[in-house]
DNA sequence: GATCCCCAATAAGTATGACTTTTGAGGCTG
DNA sequence: CAGCCTCAAAAGTCATACTTATTGGGGATC
């Protein structure tokens, strides 16, 4: 998506109006985009097309296009997440733990329910990994089996909208360690939590798995608050 | 967005990809649009864009416009929430209902947290119309309350993703009554649950607040997919 | 002077055709 | 048979002309 002419603008626009830079309700020009980026009629209206479906901005007749309130944004699209990721993080990561909060144990416990017998067994596989470089002290491989791990029973949960949410749940976890949260060795209780999901989704006892995954990740979402009014601390205000 | 050309299009093609008629894989291409309903090159590709930026479909130069798996899709984009719907009402219904069992309860504890005074006492208020009308069996009025509660939870959680999600849920919600699952008078128990999330988000209790949303939902997502499997039944088939 | 209606200016929507760029496939050469 | 090279197919971009809907204003009417 970047590569081509209609990608860059589109990110360029997103992220402006993601920032704040045209404000709800301001009107941009087709015409005012041609200009502006020296493209042609053409890549102006598939610019806006986009941003149209991600409900940033609606076209109007003889008015224009007008960013639109920020209530009516469609904030699970990819892009506009990563839009808004860059502009301030900090609050876009809260909102997206916090999400998962709400999603993971209930995919936990549809895994449970669901999982074929391959899938349990990736999982457990995956668990184990998770102890032995926790062992070890590799923060590198512990992420990625971290990942994977959460992905998968996203996925196994047999509910798309859940599997959906696989990446962006991915970037939350990856925000996590790049911010160099995670303790040296990750808390044995953690280690033990995810080893409990793997065994209840591969016995079949959706409740346990369910219960085990909340508080997982309430954990991790008190953690992430912790971390992030520390940091807000620190740097005197938001960013 | 179904007065334009390019609206009627994106609709048709929406529609049609979504029901398996290009299943991921199958390659259109910009002419094909053109010919096959009477539409310049510029509206086609406006339309691949669209379609582009819900993820149904990617545009590969010297190829085509290729349909993309299904797991890629943006399942959290209205317009194609609209069309699975179409195409396969109750395993989408049973999706979205499972979502809610997992987002509600947590926008409810969100919502005890960070709900202003104005927000608890229009949800308050909204609890006790919904007692009003369903001692009076108006079910058009009592659905209109449920929804606007809801509705209003998920606004008052102070998370934009759940926010997001309002309309969406008011589907499902509207649904059950469209489909005369619900009883001529309402159960008291859903409804003292209803009161008791009013009451505890006015009282700043998220606990229980939570845990009254959990039972709310966990019994709704039952009640639909009984119903679901019932209506399996019926019909022999999917559908 | 207020109200209503019609019209023209405006900006998006659609159409058309030419040209560019990328890339996959098949043929050519070593 | 492998690797390279050329060619063509299809999307990407551009320029321009024309159509349609909407809004705000100006003029007619009450």
């Amino acid at each position: 998506m970047s590569g081509g002419l209609h990608g860059q603008v589109v990110d360029l626009l997103g992220h402006e109006i993601s920032a704040g830079v045209h404000p709800p309700g301001s009107v941009l020009r087709i015409d005012g985009l041609e200009e502006r980026f020296g493209i042609s009629r053409s890549v102006a209206r598939e610019v806006v097309r986009t941003l149209a479906s991600i409900r940033l901005v609606v076209s109007r007749k003889r008015v224009g296009v007008v960013v639109r309130p920020r209530a009516e944004w469609n904030t699970f699209d990819p892009a506009l997440i990563r839009w808004l990721l860059a502009v301030d993080r900090s609050a876009q990561v809260r909102t997206l733990a916090e999400l998962r909060t709400a999603v993971e144990p209930v995919a936990a416990a549809a895994a449970a329910r669901n999982a074929g017998h391959e899938q349990a067994a990736r999982l457990v596989g995956l668990a184990e990994r998770m102890v032995a470089t926790a062992r070890a002290g590799d923060l590198e491989t512990f992420l990625e089996a971290d990942v994977a791990f959460h992905g998968l029973v996203l996925a196994a949960s047999g509910n798309e909208m859940f599997a959906q949410l696989e990446g962006v749940f991915g970037e939350v976890l990856r925000w996590r360690t790049g911010r160099g949260l995670m303790p040296e060795h990750p808390e044995p209780v953690a280690l033990r939590l995810h080893c409990e999901i793997a065994e209840c989704v591969r016995g079949g006892d959706p409740a346990r798995a369910e219960s085990a995954m909340r508080e997982l990740v309430e954990e991790a979402f008190a953690g992430t608050l912790a971390s992030l009014t520390a940091e807000r601390r620190a740097t005197g205000s938001a960013q």
